[in-house]
DNA sequence: TAGATTCTTGACCATATGGTCAGTTTTATC
DNA sequence: GATAAAACTGACCATATGGTCAAGAATCTA
């Protein structure tokens, strides 16, 4: 190997990698529990295990550390945000985008209630990015659903209103976690329930909005079989 | 009239009310926007027009307050959520709550917004709620789901998951109206868009769990008219 | 008008906040 | 082992926090 094993103690910057992961966590907990404002460095440090002078050695100040959870939250979200085209199959492209963010919420639940605080606090920090990044986003997928509904793949809805309702009802799950146990009266949700959750807003969403396979274009057997029942 | 105008700066009662108010209006946006911890009393004093001890004078602590307004916002909740019967028709039953429930995430979006903070932050004050009314509530309706179900008046979905999609696609505009606006890029929803937003939550529900209207025990003209199509 | 009651609020308190800094320890480089 | 650079941290600072209190102002009751 070119370089040491990083998880050994007598790596250098090993110990300093530790503890910059350790401060994330700890931060990303204690900001998506209580906001911005809420949520103080020496919780952050205490978490962590480090002294509070050494969260700012590392971080600069609570607005950096703050900015840079958002960001990697963002970055987090850009890799599931990958583009589709017209071509593709909506039915396919609906249920991996909402596997996906189900998926997402749920292996970064806290970064995903960063997210959710930032946003009710009227994000002060994140307008840029609402309105820029992910408003182009939100515009491409918009279009490439307008054309599946032109050509009858799927019923003529509102893609905006759909890609929110998408987005609302994955989000849920993470950010509202504590309200489905408490309600379920369950210590946690595991994977089956994950895979009925998911299932269940697949079915609704493709069936509710009338989201149909593509004609092939030169019709394979699959297709008479289909068309036979 | 019995009592003296209630507006009037002559009476007693009157500005002590109208300073309750204020506190309550501008506490209710402040702990929605930061949060239980983030909130502080100086902001609310300030934006109610009153000072600091003012408002500790009427409402004795930070958290009675807190408290009082999650109380509010519950009693205006318990207000939306009537009992349903399994007599009762299915679509007419959905639509009217997701109806309501948007009518109410906007009608209160601050409220809503303290609610949704409250939960992020883990439901501290709320647990004993969640795990009450809320969730025999949620467990009544879904054995009336259930019991549909078993009719044939909609899909066998899981009904606690359709309750939660129900309540999260509706609190979304509310509680992520800064997203919403921001992505859509627009200054602020309209009537036309909220009428629009709740049709489409109609639609995708009612037909995405293939709710039907139940068959009438003796056809009535109307029936044979919607067969006849 | 007199006295009691309720309101109102500035001054104040203990504590906690984000952030600085100087001094120490640890690590890398020669 | 000497020196420089990076890492660490306790003491400290100005400010803000939730809350108390006493004393004045307004209102009610007689």
């Amino acid at each position: 190997m070119a370089k040491a094993d990083p998880t050994s103690e007598h790596e250098a910057g090993a110990i300093r990698r530790r503890n910059e992961q350790a401060i994330l966590q700890a931060a990303e907990d204690v900001f998506s529990r209580h906001g911005y404002r809420g949520a103080s460095l020496q919780e952050i440090a205490r978490q962590a295990g480090l002294p509070k002078s050494n969260v700012l050695y590392y971080m600069g100040s609570k607005r950096k550390l703050y900015v840079r959870l958002l960001e990697r939250m963002m970055a987090r979200w850009n890799a599931i945000l990958d583009s589709i085209s017209p071509e593709d199959d909506p039915v396919e492209v609906i249920s991996a985008f909402i596997r996906a963010k189900i998926r997402l919420s749920r292996s970064h639940p806290a970064g995903s209630r960063l997210f959710a605080s930032e946003i009710l606090g009227g994000a002060p920090f994140l307008q840029e990015y609402l309105q820029g990044e992910l408003r182009d986003w939100v515009e491409n997928r918009a279009a490439v659903f307008r054309q599946w509904a032109e050509r009858g793949l799927m019923d003529p809805v509102d893609p905006v209103w759909l890609i929110f309702l998408i987005w609302s009802s994955t989000q849920h799950y993470a950010d509202f976690e504590t309200q489905v146990l408490g309600i379920t009266g369950r210590e946690a949700l595991d994977d089956d329930d994950l895979e009925g959750i998911t299932r269940f807003l697949i079915q609704v969403v493709i069936k509710g909005c009338g989201v149909k396979h593509p004609e092939p274009a030169k019709t394979p057997p699959e297709a008479i079989q289909a068309a036979d029942r």
